[in-house]
DNA sequence: CGAGAGGTTGAGCAATCTCAACGGGGGTGG
DNA sequence: CCACCCCCGTTGAGATTGCTCAACCTCTCG
């Protein structure tokens, strides 16, 4: 109650790495719900009732313009959560594969964080952690070109993905589409600009969902607008 | 303590509307201190050693790239708080105007807020509503053109400053260099805008600082893409 | 084999940026 | 008091980035 009370319009947390026990304990209680790609989870502007655990598969956060245009806010894969804050969801959330998520009623999660103080600092924790990273997201849609965009998305994929200098291959989890909605640009610029690095060596494509960072340092480097 | 630990990077709390008695009160105590225009209060990176409440004055919250390009996150004016949340600043703060602001050392909110877990509710809502402003922010700078993002703008500065039907005309608190940094664009394509604007009596300008909305729902409109 | 989805590529176009010049207002110093 | 300067905003012309529209390719699935 206290959690979802006044702040109208307020939005709901994401992206978990929800390692805190107490936390994780909490939103692993609930109804286990399935959804198939495309299937809408929760709508931007309904009352944030429940909060969500992705256990399998993968989702989208979009927000839309009247006509139609998406901006993806970011992808939630096993263990991610949604809807932990706010009075409303401020996002849509999509399935993009076949996935499994714990539904939970936010009365339960407000009623833990009363009962164990410890649960508010970790709610804390991850809203900090995701104004953070909205931050980031808004100097690169503000203020990035198109290769420093799409540098800085492989590069972000690979680190979520566990892909580094060891294992610099890795599967891109969303397609085109999903990437150009993120970083806003169109689908051929991103297609572009992917072939761009491939004819520079700067990554290799064995298929257009198999990333290789041949040189993470020099995209690292592009992406942050040295070059 | 429990709120500063871990989160690697996170980010510090914005923008106040600080209502809540005791988180007033907290903020309230402290070092006063005051900044000349164009001053820096922190530097993005730095570890999050104090929070601040503005008392009088302006201050603006930006990330910038190496090379020098400038993206506004947000602009804070009496009563408005950051540096609440996480381990570092996520973003530089510098002030607009001669500003006084209220320092104090995270760890005093920290132990307030261990005493008071209504505190925490407090910084769970503020943070919430951060991250709603952030994600309205990404779709409008990464899905909208000039004009519906210069629309956003001087709607949502008119709300803020408390303009509305009976009294259309405001201030501009901000310059338009710094409109052209909040918004992705350029000093140019702003001005440019405006004057569009002032030329189909959306607006009128009696000065350059000070507009008065003639037609705010067409502004609206226009805004959410409708147009 | 045909259809559809996802991705790539090309050509032309439009929105925005870049570079440059200009104007007004306010302060400062002679 | 006036000349000068500087800051901010405006305007113009041309360059450029990324978008639009369209075709085509590959793979999968039925």
């Amino acid at each position: 109650m206290a959690l979802s009370q006044s702040a109208l319009r307020a939005p709901s947390l994401t992206r978990g790495m929800c390692s805190t026990p107490e936390l994780d304990g909490l939103v692993r209680i609930g109804i286990t719900v399935q959804a198939t790609p495309g299937q809408t989870i929760v709508l931007e502007g309904d009352p944030c009732s429940h909060c969500f655990r992705v256990l399998t598969g993968a989702v989208r956060l979009y927000k839309a313009t009247i006509d139609g245009r998406r901006q993806l806010i970011d992808f939630l894969v096993a263990d991610d959560c949604f809807g932990l804050l706010g009075a409303h969801y401020t996002y849509s959330v999509e399935a993009i594969t076949q996935s499994t998520l714990i539904k939970t009623p936010r009365a339960g999660l407000a009623a833990a964080v009363r009962e164990r103080p410890a649960l508010a600092d970790r709610l804390i924790e991850l809203a900090a952690a995701e104004i953070g990273r909205a931050h980031e997201q808004m100097l690169l849609l503000g203020r990035k070109n198109a290769q420093e965009k799409v540098a800085s998305l492989l590069l972000e994929l690979a680190r979520r993905i566990g892909a580094d200098q060891a294992r610099p291959a890795f599967r891109l989890p969303i397609s085109r589409q999903e990437m150009a909605d993120h970083l806003g640009l169109t689908i051929e610029t991103v297609s572009r600009t992917i072939t761009h690095f491939k004819e520079e060596r700067l990554i290799a494509l064995p298929t257009p969902q198999d990333v290789v960072l041949l040189h993470p340092a020099e995209l690292a480097a592009l992406a942050e607008g040295a070059a």
